[in-house]
RNA sequence: CGCGGGGUAGAGCAGCGGUAGCUUGUCGGGCUCAUAACCCGGAGGUCGUGUGGUUCAAAUCCCACCCCCGCAACCA
């Protein structure tokens, strides 16, 4: 009976992946990078599966931040947004990442089918009216944001923005400040009453413990314990409406002039960007969206995101749709460190994707930041490390492995590969290794994969010295041939199993043993004539 | 008592109740197919501190203390 079952045809499980949208206002670094790679590894491990794969991100380009430094250099928020738009979707095809829809929360798309998530939301009576006193600038016309307060500061008596005191470090509330003026335009603030939208995230406190009970064992553990303390302080309501004159209008005449808050937005990007996909498809997103066993949901993104990703995403699903799918899996990754520091732009150590882009190849930063990937904890990245790496791993191990092979058959015998037999413990051990490192990358830990998968390069090369087959040739040509047969089906399942971390290599690589697209499962290549032979990896010297 | 992570060979880390392990570096050997690549072995640690507690047994659990880092500030 299992035998059977085997046999058929497997059923394509549906996987939607979402990775965490950069914020527009500055540069992505190697933290973005090692945040969103493992989602990227992820969606490839699965489409090499054969399953069906939606990988969804974007740009986020509205908020406060971003029309600060709009104020500060002088240009529109939306100059701000789009310069940076286009220097992560560049930085991110750099490193090959294989998004299926990549947009941006000022596209029209996503701006249009927000106002009608919140429209309904609001005539399905999810949010209330709240009112309340605010700070408001004449001069600016506007209500401020508490950073965009200044005042005394009452632990230490300087001059402190409203969130939180440059020169104490005390944090607070904007109310505990004496004399306060527009940060924007220095004229005097006054009290005056404003209202917003909330949206009742309290009412979900018992739907969000569910889903922290059914998933806990698929959510990374920071995630869980993120989570945890949010719920066990009891959820909040929270705004949703914003006085901003850059972001998406609220699409309710009483609130007109407001926009929705960046958060709201920003986070239901995966949903409407995945509709964008399924549009095209004929398919019906609420449909697709329902809760099912065979639709999984992975996020990715930095330990900083992890409420909005585990709280708010997922109750926002719920009001729009009761009976939507949520997260399954949380892929929350820790942080980068430089030094014993963190990386910081105020620090002046932002290691940035543009930078490496411009000195390595994709394979040799992807490799490098899985390896080291904060999967579990902070963690360093260095170039020099990186190249350490590079060199060890995919130039003296898994470059090596094929060259020493290759480059002997081309010079012995023209490139001419004989028959013989692949070795029976090899078979079964490559055999478990498809099985267990696509457990390991189901799971999220494509780091723990990684460093499974590599130990299958220093196998070969084990393999290759203990049989010596440069003095099998002269001894025992038979024996040969077996050796040569077992490396270079090694050397094809590991054109597979390396795809999804370095697959521009991988294509390489396959390119030299003729064989078709990767596949998640075991192969063996019948090359009889190899061509065009080159080494598949450089060494790259350090060099500063 | 704000919250959290961590202190293990020169460096970077794993182990998280049962003879201290990995990678790198270093030293030596082997091999000569290979891009100073590959394979094997040696040296190197009283596992932050405590003549603390639990245990037959503690790097591993508990307690106290010291030190680093992150979050609560833009930022994954």
């Amino acid at each position: 009976m299992k035998q059977e079952k085997t046999d058929v045809k497997k059923q394509k499980r549906r996987v939607i992946i979402g990775n965490a949208w950069p914020y527009a206002n500055n540069l992505m670094h190697v933290g973005h990078l090692c945040a969103l790679l493992p989602g990227d590894i992820i969606a490839r491990y699965y489409r090499l599966s054969g399953d069906e794969v939606m990988l969804v991100s974007g740009s986020d380009c509205h908020g406060t931040p971003i029309t600060e430094r709009a104020r500060k250099e002088k240009v529109s928020p939306r100059e701000i947004a789009e310069t940076y738009h286009k220097t992560f979707v560049r930085d991110l095809g750099a490193v090959n990442f294989s998004y299926d829809k990549y947009g941006a929360t000022f596209d029209d798309y996503h701006k249009a089918e927000i106002q009608k998530i919140f429209l309904k939301m609001y005539d399905a009576g999810e949010f209330f009216k709240k009112t309340d006193t605010q700070d408001f600038c004449e001069s600016c016309n506007m209500f401020l944001s508490d950073r965009e307060i200044r005042g005394t500061c009452p632990h230490c008596g300087s001059i402190s923005k409203g969130d939180q005191c440059d020169n104490c470090l005390t944090s607070m509330d904007a109310s505990q400040l004496k004399e306060k003026t527009c940060g924007i335009c220095g004229g005097k603030t006054q009290q005056r009453q404003n209202k917003s939208l909330m949206f009742k995230l309290s009412g979900y406190q018992k739907d969000i413990e569910c889903l922290l009970d059914k998933n806990r064992d698929h959510w990374r553990v920071n995630a869980v314990n993120e989570t945890q303390k949010y719920l066990s302080q009891g959820l909040l309501d929270r705004a949703v409406t914003r006085d901003l004159n850059w972001g998406i209008d609220v699409p309710v005449e009483e609130f007109k002039d407001k926009k929705i808050y960046v958060w709201i937005e920003a986070v239901l990007g995966y949903y409407t960007m995945s509709k964008f996909l399924l549009d095209q498809r004929g398919i019906k997103v609420e449909d697709y969206y329902k809760a099912s066993d065979d639709l999984r949901m992975y996020l990715a993104h930095g330990k900083d995101n992890i409420p909005f990703h585990t709280v708010i995403y997922p109750a926002l699903l719920l009001a729009v749709d009761k009976n939507c799918q949520l997260p399954t899996h949380i892929v929350s990754c820790e942080y980068i460190k430089v030094g014993a520091e963190k990386m910081s732009k105020s620090l002046g150590n932002l290691l940035t994707v543009y930078e490496l882009t411009e000195k390595f190849d994709p394979d040799t930063i992807r490799f490098y930041a899985i390896l080291s990937n904060p999967e579990k904890k902070d963690s360093g990245f260095t170039t020099t490390e990186m190249i350490n790496t590079h060199n060890k791993l995919l130039v003296g191990g898994l470059g090596n492995f094929v060259n020493r092979n290759l480059s002997y058959l081309v010079k012995k015998f023209e490139g001419k590969v004989s028959g013989g037999a692949v070795d029976k413990d090899i078979i079964e051990k490559t055999r478990s290794l498809y099985k267990s490192a696509g457990e390991i990358i189901e799971a999220g830990n494509t780091r723990e994969a990684l460093e499974h998968i590599v130990e299958y390069i220093q196998l070969a090369n084990k393999y290759y010295d203990d049989n010596k087959p440069w003095v099998k040739v002269h001894e025992d040509a038979a024996a040969f041939g077996d050796i040569t047969r077992t490396c270079i089906y090694m050397m094809a399942n590991m054109s597979n199993l390396f795809h999804p971390f370095i697959p521009a290599a991988m294509d390489r690589l396959k390119a030299m043993l003729k064989l078709g697209a990767a596949k998640w499962e075991e192969v063996d290549c019948d090359i009889t004539q190899l061509e065009n032979i080159n080494i598949l990896f450089n060494r790259i010297e350090e060099e500063k």
